[in-house]
DNA sequence: TCTGGGGTCCTAGGACCC
DNA sequence: TCTGGGGTCCTAGGACCC
């Protein structure tokens, strides 16, 4: 594989022979982000095994410092299975706060370098710098200087990739983690995806990565070699679309921050601190589930049609159930009576030790007040509750019922995305 | 100190309409 | 008489991502 080291690879009148067409994409990818962070704001965990972990109950292991990688320790973890691994392993409770400052902050210092960036993940984002290369003195430039102004305003490293396209760049991005850089450029592609084990992919998970070992395929040659006809046949559209990943071929544009499709669902679920077997306390978390969904149907001026409800049972199986209303909703309690409609359809032969419930078929429907005076009036309530939540913060307020469970909320999901970022289209 | 939470996309089958 | 085909909406489930 043609992996030319970075202080080679970029010179400047390649570049400046750019084909129309021809893009320039970095993908920053932060080493061990929530980990890191802690680290960073407390010197006494630094070079030690630290694992962050949600305040609830039942937890687990969102990210772990390298390390405590090293020891075994591993993402999904219990924090009892973390503790085996690596007895020393300090549990550090997350800080969501913390983590969303450090992610609105690094992708202003990206913005810097180009208008072009795209949120991946809460610790993730491209960006096309393909018209900021001469301003900017070419990519390894920018990279770099992303990773050290990074470094020096938050105390945390980063790994970047520079290829182009993303498929490409976020593939090279985690080769030399942490703290890694790696160029590929547009004739190195094709001799490094030859070799590249096809779970690597972005879009490959273990499931797809059987199956196609199955068939014999281990490497993305392998994949690029196989008859598309056959992997139509076998996965559909997704058969297609392996043959061009596995060639590192990959022509979908950055979506920049702001741009972004509509929203397609909003939804909540969560683990109960014990499992439960009586109706009244599943509608419990029903209540405080759909609450918090409304509210956040209503920020984005959405309604829904469909509502989602899941069941997970103590045994670890699950299943969901939907439903679609003749008219869109937007309030916790039809929200809730929607959701409770759809869970009286469901037996319930275990215990159950999660719910969920999400919204789906969004429409956009702006800020109108309903027409009749009795809709208008609980529609009024339902924002003047949302504002004092907006002031107070989100558990000041909740129905009665469920205001005994309303908690702490736990770590925050990687696929976080900053404010703003996902917008639902005004249509 | 037994397994979190937030999403997206795709498939396949059935209902219903023309 | 015994059977078409396309399109759309809805539902359930699974794979994938961080």
């Amino acid at each position: 594989m043609a992996l030319i080291p970075p202080t080679h690879s970029f010179t400047a009148p390649r570049r400046m022979a750019r084909l129309a067409g021809d893009r320039t994409i970095l993908h920053i990818d932060m080493d061990a982000f929530f980990a890191s962070i802690e680290q960073a704001v407390n010197p006494a965990l630094v070079g030690k095994p630290i694992a962050v972990i949600g305040s609830k109950k039942r937890t687990v292991i969102v990210t772990s410092s390298y390390e405590a990688r090293k020891k075994g320790v591993k993402t999904g973890m219990t924090a009892g299975e973390g503790m085996r691994a690596c007895p020393d392993l300090i549990l550090v409770p997350g800080n969501n706060r913390r983590y969303i400052d450090a992610s609105v902050r690094i992708l202003a210092i990206m913005r810097d370098y180009s208008p072009d960036v795209e949120v991946f993940s809460i610790d993730e984002a491209f960006v096309d710098v393909t018209g900021s290369l001469r301003l900017f003195g070419g990519a390894e430039r920018i990279a770099r200087e992303i990773k050290r102004r990074i470094s020096e305003d938050l105390n945390i490293t980063c790994s970047v990739g520079v290829a182009p396209n993303k498929l490409v760049a976020k593939l090279v991005s985690g080769l030399k983690k942490p703290d890694g850089l790696t160029i590929v450029t547009q004739d190195e592609v094709g001799p490094l995806m030859d070799g590249m084990p096809i779970e690597e992919i972005c879009g490959i998970g273990s499931r797809l990565g059987k199956v196609l070992k199955g068939l014999g395929i281990v490497t993305c040659g392998d994949l690029g070699r196989y008859p598309v006809s056959v992997l139509k046949g076998k996965f559909g559209v997704t058969g297609e679309r392996l043959h061009y990943m596995a060639l590192g071929v990959d022509e979908t544009p950055i979506v920049p921050i702001g741009q972004e499709d509509a929203a397609k669902s909003i939804g909540h679920s969560m683990t109960f601190p014990y499992d439960v077997d009586d109706q009244q306390g599943m509608h419990r978390y029903l209540l405080l589930l759909s609450a918090k969904v409304g509210r956040r149907v209503r920020k984005a001026h959405c309604s829904g049609r469909t509502i989602y409800l899941y069941v997970r049972f103590s045994d670890f199986t699950g299943l969901g159930r939907r439903h679609t209303l003749p008219k869109p909703i937007r309030l916790d309690l039809d929200i809730y009576h929607a959701a409770a409609d759809v869970l009286s359809t469901i037996e319930i032969p275990l215990p159950v030790r999660l719910l969920g419930v999400s919204m789906t078929n969004l429409v956009y429907s702006g800020s109108q007040l309903p027409l009749l005076s009795g809709e208008r009036r609980e529609f009024l309530l339902a924002h003047a509750v949302d504002d004092i939540k907006d002031r107070y913060g989100d558990d000041i307020l909740s129905q009665a019922e469920a205001s005994d469970w309303s908690q702490e909320a736990g770590v925050i999901s990687p696929a976080w995305r900053p404010q703003g970022t996902r917008r639902v289209d005004p249509k």
